[in-house]
DNA sequence: CCATTTGTCTGACTCAAGTCAGAGATCGGT
DNA sequence: ACCGATCTCTGACTTGAGTCAGACAAATGG
């Protein structure tokens, strides 16, 4: 609660790294919760993760917990041996094999549930109902903004699988915000296309397309609503920006619908001016464009040097 | 950010595991990070915890670090024979060794605490100023109920070193608060000393002493400033009150000066009455009693079953 | 239908992190 | 001077977690 006008000497990684000590000594118990019922970690760990979606395929936890083949075969027939799940091959690829709990399985994911669950609630316990409140919104609003700094922005293949399921979101959430709904003819993808994602998800998009002259378009600016207020628009914005910088253009422009008040805020106060209407998109209402050769945006990103 | 005016199912637990989950899969590797300049983990926290203290006797990291004594013997030869400590026997106690760091093991040591500043700061960096304050203040209040809400309650000897040592802190406090110091005689300590404490350091401090007919005054209570606003101080009233119902008495009494308006409010807003003088303190200026029998108190600490 | 890729599994390791049971010095009290 | 406690160290284990190099079977693309 030190007042912030100015930026401190030790630029709150002491506060970070605090913080990191204390949970990690004080709440890694709950990880290790999953400990005592006779399974080592990584076992629980793994039929945790089986238990929560039924019937995924080994290659699907291998992709998700990033665990070596061997390995995971290895930690998945010990919990067969256990009795706790059942593999059978995939029926429609037989090189797959499915895993289900079996039902002492499930009991026993239960009971690691519980424990964890108990764990957590046996922390905030002590807390008034007051201080509980404090505690959870300020892990709600760390957690957000956490997982909002270790986003990764990648450009990925624009007729891609990624790209499209992106595109799709993007023509859905518009088709609900717009009165009349939104359906634009089937339009080439443009030439960039830039995905921020977080654990093999997609929270949020943006795309490049050059209109020659030393302009490029931006477009299709999306951001998943789990995301929201978490300043990945402007992330992205800024990352487009300056890919079409380094492509050598000196401007670019964008076009917008009114309805899209969130977008419209983001523009402006990114440094978007109005201009007039460039193209004849129907849901279009307004225009912007920003000069990319003076470079008037300071970096907000990293603390003056 | 949803509304809170009912208490929700999941009582906000789910918060607080996602947030782990979060922070133990992005940041956990603020841990890991003391990896990979040639040390394994436990050496390299065994050499940070080193640097932070020159000179520790061998017995003394045992304590702090719960270790097996044949373990850290082990560990500390590896660091010895890389050259990064050396073992000195204890002029005062031969049995005994010191640890010193070396000068590479110095650098060692300085160097995993940049790597680890470097992580935080990799972490901190894609988020803009806003955010990054959103984030630290959110992280340090977490922290600070976090640690409130680990505390352990616990009681001492009252002529104990550890009673001892919170009097001193108690009276250092007054002495500097009060305009004209505070300076009582030599009194005997309470009969019951309760402590709160934290990775070995005393918290707050609070005492109870049996006046006969039924009742027991509150004595001593203190709050360390780190910890002032973590309702460390309503939590110790309860216990104390608790342990005096216990012991049959019906009611609680307590004197304080008016000077300390953070404790009055602590007082008033638990259940406390003003009452007239019961001693002759010179430097109580209101005195409070609180009836144990009628449990007019629900108890804040725990949700209604 | 054949070569290549993909998905799973086995065997043979490594490495970190402990635990447990003493051995041997050293101290403190009597 | 002796006894029991204290401190440190050694040896002999265990367990968990993970890596790496293939082997083998099923799918896939030309």
């Amino acid at each position: 609660m030190t007042a912030s006008t100015t930026i401190p000497d030790t630029p709150g990684t002491a506060v970070l790294r605090r913080f990191n000590r204390t949970w990690s000594q004080r709440v890694g118990v709950l990880e290790d919760s999953f400990l005592g019922l006779g399974l080592p970690l990584s076992r629980a760990r793994l039929l945790h993760e089986v238990g929560h979606d039924p019937d995924v395929t080994v290659r699907d936890l291998r992709e998700r917990l990033d665990l070596d083949s061997g390995y995971l075969s290895r930690l998945l027939r010990d919990l067969e041996d256990r009795k706790l799940v059942v593999l059978t091959p995939d029926p429609a690829d037989r090189r797959r094999r499915r895993i289900h709990l079996t039902r002492s399985g499930a009991r026993l994911a239960a009971r690691l549930e519980d424990r964890s669950e108990d764990l957590a609630q046996r922390l905030v316990d002590p807390l008034t109902v007051r201080q509980r409140e404090r505690l959870l919104a300020a892990l709600g609003s760390a957690d957000l903004l956490v997982r909002a700094a270790t986003v990764h922005l990648e450009r990925v293949a624009p007729d891609g699988p990624l790209a499209a399921e992106a595109m799709a979101s993007y023509v859905a959430e518009l088709d609900a915000t717009f009165p009349d709904g939104f359906a634009p003819g089937p339009v080439a993808p443009p030439e960039v296309v830039v995905l921020a994602r977080s654990d093999g998800a997609t929270a949020a998009c943006g795309g490049l397309q050059p209109l020659g002259d030393g302009t490029a378009e931006v477009k299709r600016m999306w951001v998943s609503p789990d995301w929201r207020g978490a300043g990945l628009g402007a992330r992205l914005l800024r990352h487009l920006e300056g890919l079409a910088r380094e492509a050598g253009h000196e401007r670019v422009v964008l076009d917008t619908n009114l309805a899209l008040t969130d977008a419209v805020a983001l523009y402006e106060r990114n440094g978007y001016r109005r201009t007039e209407r460039y193209n004849d998109n129907p849901y279009a209402e307004a225009f912007f464009t920003k000069d990319l050769t003076q470079d008037l945006t300071q970096d907000l990103t990293s603390p003056p040097a």
